[in-house]
DNA sequence: TACAGATACTTTGAAATTCAAAATAAATAA
DNA sequence: TTATTTATTTTGAATTTCAAAGTATCTGTA
């Protein structure tokens, strides 16, 4: 049990913290060199979120604030990654928008996550699949519970 | 299986990405304020790497370049959280000891670690929890394998 | 309708973090 | 002994982030 544990924990530790530096490496072999895994992140929560693509709701989404969110949308909106859009309705709204390449950075990084899904549902049973399942969604909802 | 698939990676990109708010919003509500999270890892690495804690190890462990690892602690050295010692064989080398302060905030630190292993094993049986720790050491491997 | 306050975003200025390159100091090899 | 390598620190610049102030727009209420 002690090694159960350990295992656990020394995932959450190193598996955790060397993710961000793995994404990192993935983007530096690809074909958009010029993008960070944090510029990643927000072109990859614009694309999610869809018809919520709002500023506010983004700057919440990554749990940075709307000045930070202000600039880094400009640095890829100069990088040709983003453009914006005041909401008819409402124009105090910014909707945020990805470009084509945009889209092909998404895409691209998508292959990473898929890969590893991959990796993890290849040579698991389906009963095995749906303990390792349970175990993932008791972490999150640690982690929900914790916010 | 794609209800699966979707769990596996939705967790990959939620759950990771809100570890660090999370960590964050712990230290936040502790006994020292007056840590980030960056900081926190820092310690931590400098505790788990025990005799070897020597800066260049240190900052290979934590991917940073020497350099920056040079002002981060001479950061945690103002708070009293760590201390420099040149080896005694080799003069170039400098090695790092957390204070007694810092071993505190090491412990508290390490509670949450605990917590989130113990509601994971909590109401798994044992053949369920060698499934999962199967599934977690995958995901390792493939990370380990990106590197 | 008017207008006070709330809301969404941007700008500004400052602090923190990070790195590459140069500098320093010590060890090793030839 | 001297050149080279190694470990770390310093310096200077770029980047990121934020709080606070500023701008524009909307909403509730008299």
């Amino acid at each position: 049990m002690e090694q159960i544990r350990q295992d656990i924990n020394s995932f959450l530790v190193d598996a955790f913290n060397s993710l961000l530096q793995i994404e990192e490496d993935f983007l530096a072999k690809g074909p958009f060199k010029n993008i960070t895994v944090k510029e990643m992140h927000l072109i990859d929560t614009v694309v999610r979120l869809k018809e919520e693509n709002i500023a506010k709701r983004i700057a919440r989404e990554l749990n940075i604030t709307q000045s930070s969110l202000t600039t880094a949308v400009a640095t890829l909106e100069k990088k040709g990654m983003l453009f914006r859009k005041s909401d008819e309705k409402d124009k105090r709204v910014v909707k945020i928008y990805p470009t084509e390449i945009a889209m092909d950075v998404y895409n691209h990084h998508k292959q990473f996550h898929q890969e590893l899904v991959d990796v993890v549902t290849h040579d698991l049973s389906t009963s095995e699949l749906d303990v390792f399942v349970n175990g993932l969604n008791k972490v999150r909802r640690f982690f929900d519970s914790k916010k």
